[in-house]
DNA sequence: TGTAAAAATGTTATGTTATAACATAATGAA
DNA sequence: TTCATTATGTTATAACATAACATTTTTACA
């Protein structure tokens, strides 16, 4: 009853794929429950430790919920700001300020392996809209 | 029945500074289960969200686990790291790093709020232990 | 001091996120 | 074609978190 011909992870990425937003790892389940109703929860989670361990996807730690990449490139140096008034996730690279952060930790005698780097805020959109300003 | 001599928030937080790890929700409340056997997840959760918003506690996001901080002062611009091998937790605080991260979204503009900047690794003792060297 | 409003906690129930453990099926190599 | 490997299925449960409403404590002030 296994399906392989289309991988789970490319599965569970192209429905990430579909949406601007993160999501739960349970929406989505929801979601391919449509084709494949008897889906269970380990399935997907295997499917998005995959994504993620190869920089397919990102784990956005704050908000439990996972996002497609952008950039398939340097896995783990980016920064992702989270518009807590529209859910948006963006991808931001910055070598320097992984660089600079490594530093800093590195001064402490800490050997830095992987960064969580994460912002909330307001995206431009919601910032115009019901804004401070 | 309710306790308030001693409010919940100072005894969730004795919890966590009798620690050098961090504790989950959970550990806390089995903890306290000890003197108060009824306490519920909620009265703990509220006490944690009151700690935290107030600055004498940081959720360590990536972990789902709550720490007492080490300095009051300057809620949201500190960076935690997270050794993986022993658990020990560190706050850094680095006005600087945080300015160059505000700066680095605000130039997509995005209106930063929160910051959650964790760093996974080993620390000191750690890395000498089992360590690559 | 009595009483009403506000705030914290108690209580019950449930929602959400995540993984352990073992069974089964698909794949690829010998 | 059989075996080893890997992915997935399946069942069950662990771990994390909050909603909703009842009760108690505190406080303020009449």
């Amino acid at each position: 009853m296994a399906i392989r011909s289309e991988t789970m992870q490319k599965r569970v990425l192209s429905v990430l794929k579909r949406r601007a937003r993160p999501a739960s790892a349970y929406a989505v389940l929801d979601e391919l429950r449509g084709e494949h109703p008897k889906l269970a929860p380990a399935t997907v989670y295997r499917a998005l430790s995959a994504l993620t361990e190869n920089g397919y996807v990102h784990r956005v730690e704050s908000i439990n919920a996972f996002i497609a990449r952008q950039t398939h490139a340097d896995v783990s140096t980016s920064i992702l700001s989270i518009c807590d008034d529209c859910g948006v996730v963006e991808e931001t690279v910055s070598h320097n300020l992984i660089a600079d952060l490594s530093r800093l930790m590195e001064k402490s005698g800490f050997s830095p392996q992987h960064h969580v780097i994460e912002v909330h805020g307001q995206c431009e959109s919601c910032c115009g809209n019901g804004g401070a300003e």
